[in-house]
DNA sequence: TGTTAAATTAACCAGTTGGTTAATTATTTT
DNA sequence: AAAATAATTAACCAACTGGTTAATTTAACA
């Protein structure tokens, strides 16, 4: 039972084809995006790209949900795994930093993309997130900790806002902020390697009793 | 000498059709929005957007300009008037949440166009900071107080980066937030506002000394 | 009031865009 | 090797886009 001896090009081309439409879809957004400009960046006529992925939208869909997969995946390991609040709080921070840092274009992509437009994919995320009932637990435990005394009384969608902001937003306005205040592209990725440390220690201070 | 008496529609017009840009281009982005739209939203003919503003880019410069304008001219006054960080922090996170809570849309807009391009516009929201030497002036009182030990040290881009983060994150993924967390959009808004007071009790927090 | 200038419009235009099609080439299958 | 199927392409197309133009209406002015 041969499963996946595909004929000759297929998989590279396909392949070759997501490659192309993440960069451009990601640099350019959904709206400023070329289906030309993705058939040229591929090396492959642009019918290619309908007899592939049927439309503009659906190619577009396969990369949101790509993108919304690399976060969702990352973080919900690091909810779910044992240990107290903070402790997890210390495995989001690092590994959602450690992605990023790879994917860095990412955080802004998804969020203007998912501001703008079809709830399609909000509720993508939202399911993957709720799936297992992982935020909740989450929420149940921050609440938990709190009540022994633990964690400072705060709402738990303000620590998650909190935490989110923290990490997200260095990427998000990174282009502006290298830009505002003159510093070089590589040491910004050397500042957000800093950045973790930073963070879990505002954390602690922040939330942490004791 | 009449300055500013215009014939009759004159500025009524303008006024408008800045309004109807203002809604379209903060909506769906300069590469989504369509001069049509803007025109239909404004009441007028297509040709008066260029009879008024020359061109797409043109037209699109303006919003871009009033945004960074509105931003600007709200931080400004915060960096420059008397007292400590702490102090000025207090009010930059102040005014930004109360001028940010009316223009929910302003800082995912500004910065998805932003990065996207043009580094006109980071020029200008540069020079915006930068001018009467604004930002160095800050970084410079930063350090000044954590060499008398008043704040921790930490180097003074990432404290800045940190307080922008805290309060423009929030607004930023602001539609993703409420469709995951299944927050209604009317307790949202009591949320930023209950921000304030969290956003300064981690500030001081984690860099005050005492 | 009649002349001049500004404001407004409908119709138009050339270039672009996502998408299709019919024909050609490459690869399996028998 | 021939038939069948899949991959690939060039040419094409209708809809749309930003922008223009020539004509008309409205307002200002002397």
């Amino acid at each position: 039972m041969k499963t996946e001896v595909k004929k000759a090009g297929k998989k590279d081309t396909e392949t070759e084809i997501l490659k192309a439409a993440k960069k451009i879809f990601i640099a350019k957004g959904y709206d400023g995006a070329r289906m030309q400009e993705i058939a040229n960046e591929a090396n492959i006529n642009k019918a290619m790209l309908h007899y592939y992925f049927r439309s503009k939208d659906a190619l577009f869909g396969k990369i949101m949900e790509e993108a919304v997969h690399i976060m969702a995946d990352t973080l919900i390991p690091s909810f779910t795994n044992e240990g107290s609040v903070m402790e997890k709080l210390e495995r989001i921070v690092t590994n959602y930093i450690d992605v990023v840092s790879k994917n860095p274009h990412i955080p802004l992509f998804v969020l203007s993309e998912m501001s703008r437009g079809q709830a399609l994919f909000q509720n993508q995320l939202k399911s993957k997130m709720m799936e297992n009932g992982t935020m909740p637990a989450f929420f149940h435990q921050i609440i938990e900790e709190q009540q022994q005394g633990k964690l400072v009384a705060i709402p738990p969608q303000h620590l998650i806002l909190t935490v989110m902001s923290l990490i997200a937003f260095p990427f998000i306005a990174k282009a502006v902020f290298i830009e505002m205040l003159d510093i070089p592209e590589q040491s910004y990725t050397a500042m957000m390697e800093e950045r973790k440390a930073i963070v879990m220690d505002i954390l602690k201070k922040s939330f942490l009793i004791n």
